[in-house]
RNA sequence: GGGCGCGUAGCUCAGUGGGAGAGCACUACGUUGACAUCGUAGGGGUCGCUGGUUCAAUCCCAGCCGCGCCCA
């Protein structure tokens, strides 16, 4: 016997572990059946479950269970990222805890430091997928540091070189000065700063006492600027282009140059041109082949091209001193408050100084051109579509990837360097060594590049690179393309567009043919959570309290396609509500002895009430799967809902109620397979979305069945098991119940109380679907009897009207009068307006002449329903007034 | 500045060119042999504003107001 209430805790971790043993959820299994196929968007191997993740795997795990259920050979494809700076960085601050850095240790002893770490400590995340019951092929957990997928990664650094695709380069890059490593656009965020906007003096070469001036919010760069640009047109300076001026401090001269960067309308419309420290700059400078001086070093400290008494200043002394020296030289114009945006480094949290190195570069633009294609004829799609002009916008502006990373962990460029400095790119240092030896005619030593790639250049490759390519793997065939890709938008540049582009140019098709992006999680208050704030929810802590079913289910009902879900706890606890719910209602099945029966065949039953709840739960599932299928999570999940609280508990099961009690045994027994069998259906459509709970029910009401629920096919249920005049049926006997409950409450009937309940002028299908049920009715209206009434409506009695019959509640000792006839004449102001809202749309001669003929027949249909419905209350007001 | 999106019940949000919905919250009643993590009933909204298209607009179009996010 159920015990009162589910718990959870009790049970989550035995069906895991079950599932697990059992193979469930290894592909492979159905080597005839349609391969379906996810890849987890890796989660760093440093990380722990955040709302966003939960959500993320929810849905992953909803289709995948799904589709398990429908039959196909599923592979959901698991691992984790080795997430180079993150995870160097808590290694790092581990060795700091000794007073050790990196260079202590060398670099080998602190990537096998990093390995132990991983080892012992990392992928804590795997652990906290499975709590929420994530149904991932873990036989086949990968990582990209793994020897396959680092092959997978010189592959194809190697061929993307020979093409011309990979590229080295001195260029400007967003340089972190406190992790001394390049990093990637996309790693860099801008943040509004309060800061200041200096005028500076530049003293114009051979004209005693002429100034141009400048605004920089940035003076200790002026040490490296190589020009002053002004507008073509500005009027104010046209005399002075080809010109120089002496760049103070440095005392040299550098020359005014016309360009259309500089903005007339903004400070003095002249600007100073540092073409090695600021990208616009840059450009600039390229277009007038401008020196590039570099100012600073990677500690973003003053360096040797700086007059002497700025060298090893850091940036930010050196900005004041230099502020200070200019003012002193009397070349301070003015100064005055800015508000302006500053790039810092997501991972460090310093400001990042776009600096001139050499790094590697991917040709972005190249790659993302059959990418923004495929897109584009339609072979991937994005869910919501919106998605797809942001996909659009950057991957048509897309700029070379830099993907050199200055860090020790992560994957060493295989990029070997001659003595002259010639480079050779290889997949092994022996290949490296032979191209090198024919290259010179000779054996020499070659030394490797000490970099490491981005993260996302390996991830890029991970729907393919985890299924075995480059090896000659048959799951690479079976499984790519994969199908569907779920993940959140702020992923879309990082993550899909390379994902795109690396699969279209290795394999010669999109990784997958659907990309889902789903809300963000936000708190209740629609606050994007984070540690600083502090209004981080835990889903592990919410699991703990309410289990995994409920968090899964409150993150499904609120997946609405393209609104963020704000979460709260309340909600969670609503839908744990749910999941007792349900286990009450597989208690009373259980209590009254509903066992499912080996051979039920659904489209046997007889009685209109089990014909009717098997239409519903028929209608369920289709609403079910088309939701699934078609990615609108949260109407999947309130089918279910509204199915299994609002139709077969609050209203089959108590219609059950008296058929178990009383005589007819046939029919009980009946109703008995009925309930067992839909309540077994139910459990198998409400399995993708709350495992453990269904699980749980289905082996607790296992009976003569085997095998776990997981594995079992999705119903199958048609079209012809939903019986319309059964629905119809029921439908009239739900509003008769709920006509006499509402007037009860109304009029302050005891609930207590057994009334009579009268119904005259009733037609022959109303009159029979009231004898037949009877019992029903009587039980959940709470009457003492019902009968058809052929005479005058007895003096006192409370009147309601459904369909063309009129419902009579005698209740002439309880009825206050004067209540009775306010409800009525309310009921028939409101009739009045319904009325009158009807007949002017009919008068309208425009409306009967162009409205569909069905639209104008259901607007006659239900001016004749209010009318009726008004006569009838008007008729009983009229005799109340009597009395 | 460019792009995307959102304003519907107290809150959180679905939804649709033809009678405004759900969950939660609220109010009243209720120890009905599955369930108080419950049941029954109820109140509550000119669907942001202004125009336009249409026989008909909460829905389509334009403008405006307010809010959010992304990119410069």
């Amino acid at each position: 016997m159920l015990d009162k209430t589910y718990r959870p805790a009790e049970v989550e971790e035995k069906h895991y572990s079950a599932w697990e043993r059992s193979d469930a959820f290894a592909c492979g299994r159905r080597p005839g059946a349609d391969p379906y196929t996810i890849v987890i968007p890796p989660p760093n191997v440093t990380g722990s479950l955040h709302m966003g993740h939960a959500l993320n795997n929810t849905l992953q795990d909803i289709i995948i269970r799904y589709r398990r259920m429908k039959g196909d050979d599923v592979l959901w494809q698991p691992g984790t990222d080795h997430a180079g700076i993150a995870t160097q960085m808590v290694v790092e601050r581990q060795l700091e805890k000794d007073d050790l850095t990196r260079h202590h240790l060398g670099r080998d002893k602190f990537v096998e430091r990093i390995w132990k770490w991983k080892e012992e400590s990392g992928g804590a995340i795997i652990d906290q997928l499975k709590r929420l019951g994530a149904s991932c092929d873990w036989s086949r957990q990968r990582f990209t540091m793994d020897e396959g997928l680092s092959a997978a990664v010189r592959k194809v650094f190697v061929e993307l070189y020979k093409e011309g695709l990979i590229y080295r380069d001195k260029r400007l890059v967003n340089w972190d000065p406190l992790l001394h490593t390049a990093i990637s656009d996309l790693e860099v965020e801008q943040r509004e700063v309060h800061g200041r906007m200096w005028y500076f003096k530049y003293p114009v070469e051979d004209r005693q006492g002429v100034f141009i001036t400048v605004a920089t919010t940035r003076p200790e760069t002026m040490l490296g600027d190589t020009a002053v640009a002004v507008h073509p047109d500005d009027d104010r300076y046209r005399n002075l282009i080809g010109g120089n001026c002496i760049l103070p401090i440095a005392g040299r001269p550098i020359p005014v140059v016309a360009d259309e960067y500089a903005d007339p309308a903004k400070g003095s419309g002249a600007v100073k041109i540092t073409p090695a420290h600021d990208f616009n700059d840059f450009e600039v400078g390229r277009r007038h082949d401008l020196a590039m001086i570099n100012v600073l070093d990677g500690n973003a400290r003053m360096n040797d091209n700086a007059p002497e008494h700025y060298r090893g200043v850091d940036r930010f002394e050196a900005r004041d001193a230099i502020v200070k020296e200019m003012e002193s030289l009397g070349l301070l114009e003015k100064a005055e408050d800015n508000l302006m945006m500053v790039p810092y480094g997501d991972r460090s949290g310093v400001a990042i100084e776009p600096w001139l190195t050499d790094q590697w570069f991917v040709d972005a633009g190249r790659l993302a051109e059959p990418a923004i294609e495929a897109v584009e004829k339609g072979d991937t799609r994005f869910v919501p579509k919106q998605w797809e002009k942001t996909y659009f916008e950057w991957m048509r502006n897309i700029r070379p990837w830099c993907i050199s990373r200055q860090i020790w962990w992560g994957h060493q460029i295989p990029a070997w360097y001659g003595p002259d400095g010639e480079v050779f790119v290889e997949m092994t240092e022996e290949k490296a060594l032979e191209a090198a030896g024919e290259h010179y005619g000779k054996e020499v030593e070659l030394v490797r590049d000490a970099d490491v790639l981005d993260t996302w250049f390996s991830s890029a490759l991970w729907p393919f690179s985890t299924l075995g390519w480059p090896a000659d793997r048959p799951e690479v065939k079976r499984y790519y393309p994969t199908d569907v890709l779920v993940t959140g938008f702020d992923i879309i540049f990082f993550w899909v567009a390379r994902m795109m582009m690396m699969g279209l140019h290795f394999l010669g098709s999109a990784p997958f043919h659907t990309v889902y992006i789903h809300a963000l999680v936000r708190d209740e208050k629609g606050q994007k959570m984070s540690k600083s704030k502090g209004n981080v929810i835990d889903p592990i802590e919410l699991i703990d309290k309410y289990g995994a079913d409920a968090l899964r289910f409150t993150l499904t009902a609120f997946a609405a396609q393209g609104r963020d879900v704000k979460l709260s706890e309340s909600r969670v606890e609503g839908y744990r509500n749910f999941a007792t719910k349900l286990w009450n209602a597989a208690r009373f099945c259980q209590i009254n002895g509903c066992q499912l029966g080996a051979g039920f065949d659904p489209l046997s039953a007889g009685l209109t009430v089990n014909r009717w709840i098997i239409g519903k739960l028929a209608e369920t599932a289709a609403a079910t799967a088309a939701a699934i299928e078609d990615y609108r999570f949260n109407e999947a999940a309130a089918a279910l809902y509204q199915f299994a609280w609002g139709t077969f508990c609050d209203w089959y099961l108590e219609f059950t109620k008296p058929m178990f009690q009383g005589g007819d045994e046939e029919a009980a027994k009946e109703t008995r397979a009925t309930a067992a069998w839909v309540l077994d259906r139910l459990l198998h459509l409400l399995h993708p979305v709350i495992p453990f709970i269904t699980e749980e029910l289905w082996e607790q009401l296992a009976g003569e069945r085997h095998g776990p629920l997981i594995t079992a096919p999705w119903p199958e249920l048609p079209a012809t098991l939903i019986d319309e005049a059964a629905a119809a049926e029921m439908d009239w006997v739900v509003r008769l119940i709920s006509n006499v409950r509402a007037v009860r409450a109304e009029m302050n009937v005891p609930a207590a109380a057994k009334i009579p309940l009268l119904l005259k002028d009733m037609g022959a299908a109303a009159t029979a679907r009231m004898e037949s049920h009877r019992s029903s009715i009587v039980t959940l209206a709470r009457l003492a009897s019902i009968e058809p009434l052929d005479g005058e409506v007895p003096e006192g009695a409370v009147q309601d009207v459904l369909d063309e019959a009129t419902v009579i509640l005698p209740l002439a000792e309880v009825i206050d009068l004067a209540a009775e006839k306010a409800r009525l004449e309310k009921e028939i102001a409101r009739l009045d307006g319904e009325i009158g809202k009807h007949d002017s749309k009919l008068a309208n001669a425009n409306f009967t002449a162009k409205a569909p003929a069905a639209v104008v027949d259901t607007e006659r249909q239900r001016r004749a329903d209010a009318a009726r419905a008004r006569s009838k209350r008007s008729e009983a007001l009229n005799r109340l007034s009597a009395i």
